[in-house]
DNA sequence: GCCAACGTTGGC
DNA sequence: GCCAACGTTGGC
């Protein structure tokens, strides 16, 4: 059992739209960078736990608790001309990108960006790198255990 | 909108 | 293989 950091912007798809899914389920499509492809193809197992963080949007955090909910396959919008993520050296024989699809478990208090910078034992989050772009990112279980802890403490701030 | 940092592309 | 140019990410 692994930990994940998922980022999304939440005008595409956010927290509350994945719980409102059928099965609380989505396909994750789009990933067009190979590390992280390689993460969902490689080490991604069923469920795997996932920080789901908003990106790209007034507040940036983590925003709720997901799971890994399938192996990884081929992302059909590489295929589908129509798509902003087809891409035309995809073969059906050959794909170059996969999805998993992703079960949401809760939504919880968001946890900014600025204040995960300010937890100790936090420093090493491949998040809070300088520069760190992934939109998937391993996430230690220590580091897991931390911000559980956190959104799940009790509200009196 | 700005801009730092990163990834990809393509000429050589 | 090098590296400049370009496009994208994402916080602010």
């Amino acid at each position: 059992m692994q930990y994940w950091l998922m980022k999304s912007e939440p005008g595409d798809i956010a927290i509350d739209d994945v719980l409102a899914a059928p099965g609380s389920a989505v396909r994750w499509t789009g990933v067009r960078n190979y590390q992280a492809r390689n993460f969902m193809r490689d080490a991604m197992q069923v469920g795997d736990g996932i920080l789901f963080y908003h990106s790209s949007c007034a507040r940036p955090g983590v925003a709720g608790l997901a799971m890994v909910a399938s192996a990884a396959y081929p992302d059909p919008t590489q295929f589908d001309p129509n798509s902003q993520y087809f891409d035309a050296k995809a073969t059906l024989a050959q794909p170059r990108w996969v999805s998993i699809d992703v079960r949401g478990i809760e939504k919880t208090p968001l946890l900014p960006l600025m204040q995960l910078r300010s937890m100790p034992g936090l420093e090493a989050m491949l998040l809070l790198q300088k520069g760190s772009r992934l939109s998937i990112t391993p996430v230690t279980s220590c580091q897991w255990q931390i911000i559980d802890a956190r959104l799940h403490a009790a509200d009196v701030r």
